[in-house]
DNA sequence: TCACCAGTGGAGGGTTCG
DNA sequence: ATCACGAACCCTCCACTG
């Protein structure tokens, strides 16, 4: 016999400035300043603005020279994501204390499934208006909270329970919104399309070319010719959200897809050489990152923004996945040789896909000689994994050996003298402390 | 033999989000 | 003049398989 679902109740905890709170928590001193935290380069930009810094019109993406052109006192500070990591598990261990159902966004936010976890505060604004509280005296921080019968819609209610920040002062938000059902329709159509999530520029110059302003608007369209404009994924799924339909569920354990690292020089790069250089380095962070998470990679993506702004990206998928810097830079290297770098390179990337459970790493030896291969491949990932211990014990910036082993192009397998003296080294190491490190 | 079709996986580019 | 970084997802084209 078909039962009805029960009609959910998700809530969705936006910290308020949340970097910058941080910040000012440990720094008392500064409280009342405009506070900027973000990159302190030539090219950085804003990762998150104290709302006194909002009021000068500072946000985050904003490029650092920007919002220190338009607020002269602006106090800049670099980050540190290792802290803000630290107090987002304080602030998740207080959502655990509410329901397992916890789907982190961000280091800043969060959605709650809450449909079975209401009964000790009452209502599901009752429960929200504590998780506030608690927040606030446990860890002295502020967050919004929305409360409706699905994410898209608490999302937007938390953002309408944000303060909001003027040129002439910042007024706190209500703390806490609840979209209740029934209500859905009457908050939704009159909100610019914008507000839907994935509406971004490029969708919103289609639905403009259609008429569309107001979400009310997309939802009054054929799904057809929606559809017909943006593809069959987005068209429906935003007519859903237009009519606020949205039945995703609450994910506490997303799977990883992918890991990467890129990254913007200070200057362009005009030579292969140069960047073959920082090829390695980011390959090694991307394959410690690998190991690190227990998976290896078969789909290694190359990204080469240039001068002027054009993005490639170039993919290659092996037979062998892989998880050590070495394997990741054989696979991308013939990819980074036919690019002409000459117009200047002002961001290099590496990614990594399409995983194998770990299980089945280094048995896949489809090679010319499997044999072989997988022994190579396998004397690498001894080799780097031992890499991985001394980092672990001494700091990241204990033994370089990767790029040293990798700065030579066409080197050096494990055969090689200078691989196998490098070997011993790290394989000592290993041995001294163990497997287990 | 040809045309068509459905499904899959890879490659490359693009969009969006925080 | 200036425009990060990391990740997810989508679209289109293409080759291959049956």
């Amino acid at each position: 016999m078909p039962t009805s679902a029960p009609r959910r109740v998700i809530l969705h905890v936006d910290m308020d400035a949340f970097y910058a709170s941080v910040e000012l928590r440990r720094h008392p001193e500064l409280a009342g300043k405009p506070v900027a935290v973000g990159g302190t380069g030539r090219r950085g930009v804003i990762a998150a603005a104290s709302y006194e810094a909002r009021r000068y019109g500072v946000r985050s993406a904003m490029p650092t020279v920007t919002a220190q052109r338009a607020c002269p006192g602006l106090v800049l500070l670099a980050g540190d994501h290792q802290h803000y990591a630290e107090v987002s598990e304080q602030v998740q261990a207080i959502f655990a204390t509410i329901t397992p159902l916890v789907e982190p966004l961000a280091l800043d936010e969060a959605f709650l499934d809450v449909t079975g976890s209401r009964r000790r505060a009452g209502s599901a604004a009752a429960l929200a208006a504590e998780l506030r509280r608690r927040i606030d005296a446990e860890l002295g921080l502020a967050c919004s909270v929305g409360v409706a019968p699905n994410k898209f819609l608490a999302k937007l209610a938390s953002k309408a329970a944000k303060p909001v920040s003027t040129p002439t002062g910042v007024r706190a938000g209500p703390g806490v919104v609840e979209i209740r059902p029934g209500e859905e329709l009457t908050f939704l159509h009159p909100l610019a399309v914008e507000a839907l999530w994935g509406v971004g520029p490029a969708t919103l110059a289609k639905l403009d070319r259609l008429g569309v302003r107001t979400v009310g608007d997309l939802a009054a369209l054929d799904r057809r010719a929606v559809v017909a404009a943006l593809g069959r994924a987005v068209g429906d799924h935003l007519h859903d959200l237009a009519w606020g339909r949205d039945e995703r569920p609450v994910e506490p354990q997303r799977v990883v897809k992918s890991i990467g690292h890129e990254e913007t020089f200070a200057t362009d790069r005009f030579t292969a050489d140069e960047l073959r250089v920082e090829l390695v380095r980011l390959a090694d962070g991307v394959a410690g990152r690998l190991r690190g998470a227990g998976l290896a990679a078969r789909t290694l993506t190359l990204k080469v923004r240039f001068a002027g702004f054009d993005t490639i990206t170039r993919s290659v998928t092996v037979t062998t996945p892989v998880d050590t810097a070495h394997g990741v830079v054989r696979a991308v290297d013939p990819l980074l040789a036919a690019i002409d770098p000459s117009p200047g390179v002002r961001l290099l990337g590496v990614s990594a896909a399409n995983f194998t459970a770990p299980h089945q790493q280094l048995q896949l030896g489809l090679d010319a000689t499997p044999g072989r291969a997988a022994a190579e491949a396998s004397g690498w990932h001894d080799a780097e994994q031992a890499v991985d211990r001394i980092r672990a014990r001494y700091g990241s910036t204990a033994i370089g050996a990767a790029s040293a082993l990798e700065a030579a192009p066409g080197a050096a397998g494990p055969g090689s003298g200078r691989a196998r003296r490098a070997l011993r080294v790290v394989r000592r190491g290993a041995q001294q402390w163990g497997p287990d490190g």
